[in-house]
DNA sequence: CTGTTAGCGCATTCAA
DNA sequence: TTGAATGCGCTAACAG
């Protein structure tokens, strides 16, 4: 019953000085490497080191470098096997190269992010990358821009002149997959989508759209669902869907979460994929692969995005600015046929 | 092109000082809200703050304070499932309690998990939470020890003694996942587990062992896989079992990663599932829930053990110690009878 | 109630 | 090549 564990007093690079009986500023040289130390000098300070169990305290660091050596990463839910896999992939490069990796999740309120910007501003983050909640809100935008540190959006886009970009070239992967729909004979096509205040939003109605106007047909409004029209979860859009007098007879889903909401909603409602509905799913995994029949999927690469973004920011870190040209990768994603999509039994 | 984004020389509690022409230390006074300055002053002090963008820079705070207001969480791999969910609610849990999370992932490496805590002791973060990839490690165990800072293992043991622990009766569920087996009429039942050298692997295998036990029965020593057993992926070791003279009737998954493998290798060799031979999931989730018919599962609350262990570790920052008796929670899983599972077709 | 001062632990300039 | 001195930005103890 000894309180908050024991702080026994840490030795300091003055500690190490005198047990080594040289002064402190040669142990700095020594810890940070810079040539002019004799070899037997060193030698008796990396002793010191060793038998006090030293280690240089970072905020002290910090405060003379002017830098901490710390990224974050700011994800609207960690949990999301996308924004997981970028976490992961960018955890691995970061700590690599010497940074500590600090993640908020925002959990898609622009409130906390934009508290929890402020923190990392205060915490003097050396960057940054974001997948902001509301790439328009210019509250969020101004605390990212205010943060003064490199940043690397993730399927968003900012103006914030100096960020690096990585975005999955979604619209088009959604032209393909609204396509093929098409040239089945489908017309009632739902497209579940995220928030359209974003580009990923956009993105996605956009290719949808494509793929309708290039064939001279109609949208129908009612079967498009941003996050926010979408009241509710994948499973209960679905089960809405599926009541209407004129049901869709394809649904395109939102990504990893959503998936299994439809399905389970098909699942209730009786319907068969592909034979009363098509189906096709943002994002490849376990589930799609494994269901029967196999889920047509849209397939990204999610740890790619992580690292892209980790390679840019640590340039910008490292060296100089990015290179125009270099500041912002698209990546592809490829739409994988499998046995969920059909011709659809009636044609309207 | 102008390197690397403009370091603006920062407004620091000084210039605050200046521009509301009051002292500096009132100015502290002000932002760590200590009762004692003027309405008047308060005012002043607030508008310099705001017309500065002033933000306190923690690493000095830090120097001061011996608090850095940071705590850290150790897991093997962000992207499993399990993991990422303990770390999406340690994360809300503590950013709720204004502590910034930094994350260190080990993928599985003594080695790198070693040097990260190592930084992590040089960061002299508040607190850790812990999945560590061997608990038998002896320098590992030194390593935590060493960061003098309140510690929280999951699903982890080690001998360290003001440690808070987090972990989920998995002998439990296995006996009872194992029972339910055997009294099907199953007697050739694959277990695959996580590492033994781990309190997870060590579970399992007891769990499993009690069932047999209980019964009479004798374990045969082929069929249980730890994970340095299994030489391969789930997949693979699956692919294994089944071509064997002596199949397995019954598989137990080790995990979120695991089940995919098991269905994929299954599904290859044309086993149908439970006819052929029946399968239980380690952990339930979208893929057992869907698949047809669906798949028995051991159910555990992942982002439950993230927040009982944020629990625990923030009680340890902001107070006392952990009451001896309050040190340890043990959460419970639960067996989810699903259609994987019926009596072999030919008792062995 | 407010102002002054002394370090927290370190990197770095300048002398030697 | 090494040693001594300075200050990074802040909090807290003390004086007024």
């Amino acid at each position: 019953m000894n309180g908050p564990i024991r702080k026994q007093a840490r030795p300091t690079i003055r500690d190490v000085a005198e047990l080594a009986e040289v002064a402190l500023g040669t142990v700095s040289r020594v810890i940070n490497g810079h040539a002019n130390v004799g070899a037997d000098v060193q030698a008796k300070v990396r002793r010191a080191i060793s038998e006090l169990g030293y280690q240089p305290n970072s905020a002290a660091q910090s405060m003379r470098t002017q830098a901490t050596r710390m990224v974050a990463c700011v994800v609207p839910d960690i949990q999301n096997p996308l924004y997981a896999a970028v976490l992961g992939a960018a955890e691995a490069a970061f700590s690599e190269a010497g940074y500590a990796l600090l993640v908020a999740g925002t959990a898609w309120s622009t409130e906390r992010e934009l508290s929890l910007v402020e923190t990392l501003g205060r915490r003097r983050v050396d960057g940054v990358i974001a997948v902001t909640t509301d790439e328009r809100n210019p509250a969020l935008q101004a605390a990212y821009a205010a943060l003064q540190a490199p940043l690397v959006l993730v399927e968003r886009e900012m103006p914030i002149p100096l960020a690096g970009i990585v975005v999955t070239d979604q619209a088009r992967s959604l032209r393909d997959a609204t396509a093929m729909l098409l040239d089945l004979g489908h017309r009632r096509i739902a497209l579940m989508a995220p928030p359209i205040h974003n580009r990923s939003g956009r993105e996605r109605i956009t290719g949808y759209r494509a793929a309708f106007a290039e064939r001279g047909l109609a949208v129908n409004e009612r079967l498009l669902f941003d996050e926010a029209a979408a009241a509710g979860t994948a499973q209960q859009v679905t089960r809405a869907l599926l009541a209407r007098r004129q049901a869709p007879t394809a649904i395109i889903t939102a990504g990893d979460r959503s998936l299994g909401g439809v399905l389970r909603a098909l699942r209730e409602a009786g319907r068969r994929i592909p034979q009363d509905i098509s189906v096709v799913s943002w994002g490849d995994g376990d589930l799609p692969q494994l269901m029967d029949p196999p889920i047509t999927a849209i397939r990204y690469d999610a740890g790619e995005i992580g690292a892209q973004a980790a390679r840019l920011l640590l340039t910008a870190l490292e060296g100089g600015a990015l290179a125009p040209g270099s500041r912002r990768r698209l990546l592809m994603a490829e739409l994988v046929m499998r046995g969920s999509c059909a011709a659809p039994l009636t044609s309207s």
